[in-house]
DNA sequence: TTTAATTCCGTGCACGGTAACGGAAAAAAA
DNA sequence: TTTTTTTCCGTTACCGTGCACGGAATTAAA
């Protein structure tokens, strides 16, 4: 055995007066076995503190498991793309152990591809499932049939409320806020600042950055009672619409020097701050896109948030495999993630 | 079969007319096959591109593969104490593959006390090895002797200069140099700067700091020339005479608002620092010992850059189990980690 | 050419679990 | 009580490799 003196289900059945069949019924519990051979089995499992050899399981076996990861299309250069990384790195993990994932995706703002996406993915009956949700409604659908099926299930980016999930992981989304208000004014000069949003498609039905928002107002008015925060929205499909906005607001605002952008869009305002160099002394976005990194690499923004949806997706994709293949619980089922600052020094390491 | 379709060594043997008691003498080459089975078997291994199945092998081996770590003994709060944690959360990760982990410990300032525990390592016979030098010679007798048995090994921490090594986990030096300087003078008033460092023990063969500081000089020098920096040496075992120093510093540069030290030991000064508050206006150190954190959260210490020493020798083991048991080779040979800069509003989530 | 020594190779069991199959035992129906 | 059904359990054939053992084939020695 691998570790010399390990109990195996020789054993077991041997202790517990029964054959390894029976053993084997109990582990799984696929039932035909009667509840005295059943607790029997279970008392000398607990006792020798019984693991099962995952390669022999594994080998034995023959049928991969298959992990099923449910998010939104995407372009090249996005949130998402990030998180695909993640996917691919965690395949590179976990393939070794006998797991294959499959990508469903779904229209970002069509709720029933959401839900088109979610019967597909519960045909092909996966051994767990890794979700962002998205539209918390269908959400709830899916997991409830997934807690039908003892089918075990991650979130990660956006947790949803839901007593089933095996383990979370995302952003203290309230301390990113808080913590992008202080990097924005680490140089002391800040007197009024400028928050750049994005319109949003009123049919999503939640807005990520909304407690983000929140913990940061609530940072500056701790700190920097003084500071005047304005709000500009800007249209993320019309870049020379976005320009002009910008325009207008500075000649109307000129002593603006600060700002912040609350998504992973940073990008989309860095054309106008390199047309306009020096009239904004600090800017602090999210996420590392590569967009992002290269303008934070020339200097044109100062501090990226990094909340790593690769990584999120890849410990979410780790966490369920750890538990379909060893029946590892998660230590933590809410697990929120560092958020690290990157600057320009040192960037290049992440 | 795990992935559906793949060849075994069943279907090698039938292949090439042999038995597959002669393939596995081919695959393991221990002999006894003649030249032309060989070179039959090794053809139609090719033709095929049989891959083993790892978990049959693990499993048919029976024995678990070791591998032995070699760092300096410590206290709780220290380097290589998280270095340590980073040891059980890899165990954790690849104890299911069958693969243990053996600490081997030196007295840090006792050359002769690495030689013993080297040769106690290689006694052992271990499949893998994983080594922070301290010693540069003797790491090169010892990694000489590994290449010898074709035993692999990795560096975290402090890389040799040596062609056998799988990988190298640590920090770019002089960049966290250039970084800690950046993060020093974020705020802009940074006239007169106080380095901290500490007496080091003559017998010691390498400065790791020495790099960094160079880096953090190279920074000062180009974006605030006029800077002046000074430095103070401390002696980490008498915090009576640190304070003593610090004061009688303080009376000779009563200027001074920043401080700065390139180890992990701003712990040292903290107390000072908080028996003299609004003394010094920003303080930055490395590291996520305890005793750092908890200055940090205090807000103490404005920043501190954190190497994860923790990380590099869980992936250090990481890679070298993925080596040894899926024969696995690392995707990059030198790995240079992030420096996750911390401060009051993150830390919590490292 | 016979015998002894080598070299080479096939067979078969073990590793720890999985799951199909069929039959014994117990419970329900007749 | 006999028959049928249901419940429960043991047996067995794998999964893909590793390795010991013994025998066949080849070569060397007699």
């Amino acid at each position: 055995m691998i570790q010399s003196e390990k109990p195996t289900i020789m054993d077991i059945a041997r202790l517990s007066g029964l054959s390894k069949g029976t053993v084997d019924r109990v582990l799984h519990n696929r039932g035909e076995v009667s509840k005295k051979s059943y607790d029997k089995v279970m008392a000398v499992i607990k006792e020798l503190g019984y693991e099962p050899n995952v390669y022999a399981s594994l080998l034995a076996r023959g049928v991969p498991h298959r992990i099923a990861i449910l998010i939104p299309e995407h372009g090249p250069e996005s949130f998402w793309a990030l998180a695909e990384e993640g996917i691919a790195k965690a395949v590179e993990k976990v393939g070794p152990l006998g797991i294959v994932t499959e990508v469903y995706d779904y229209n970002q703002r069509d709720a029933a591809s959401f839900r088109q996406a979610c019967s597909r993915l519960l045909e092909s009956e996966p051994s767990g499932v890794v979700v962002a949700p998205m539209f918390g409604f269908d959400t709830q659908i899916l997991t409830s049939t997934l807690r039908e099926r003892s089918i075990p299930y991650v979130f990660f980016d956006t947790k949803q409320d839901d007593e089933g999930y095996l383990a979370y992981f995302g952003l203290p989304e309230y301390k990113s806020g808080y913590l992008c208000a202080d990097q924005l004014t680490l140089d002391k000069s800040a007197a009024e600042v400028l928050l750049v949003r994005v319109k949003r498609d009123p049919l999503r039905q939640s807005d990520p950055t909304v407690i983000r928002r929140a913990g940061f107002m609530d940072y500056m008015s701790e700190h920097y009672p003084g500071c005047i925060v304005r709000t500009l929205f800007i249209d993320p499909y019309d870049p020379e619409r976005t320009d002009q906005e910008l325009d207008e607001f500075f000649d109307a605002f000129p002593g603006t020097t600060h700002m912040a952008m609350f998504n992973s869009r940073i990008h989309l305002i860095v054309p106008w701050l390199e047309r306009h160099p020096g009239r904004v002394t600090r800017v602090v976005g999210f996420d590392n896109l590569k967009p992002n990194m290269a303008a934070l690499s020339r200097g044109t923004v100062s501090v990226l948030i990094a909340q790593h949806p690769d990584e999120q997706v890849s410990l979410g994709i780790q966490a369920l495999s750890d538990h379909i293949v060893f029946g590892k619980q998660p230590v933590r089922r809410d697990n929120y993630m560092h958020m690290d600052i990157l600057t320009r020094y040192n960037a290049e390491y992440y």
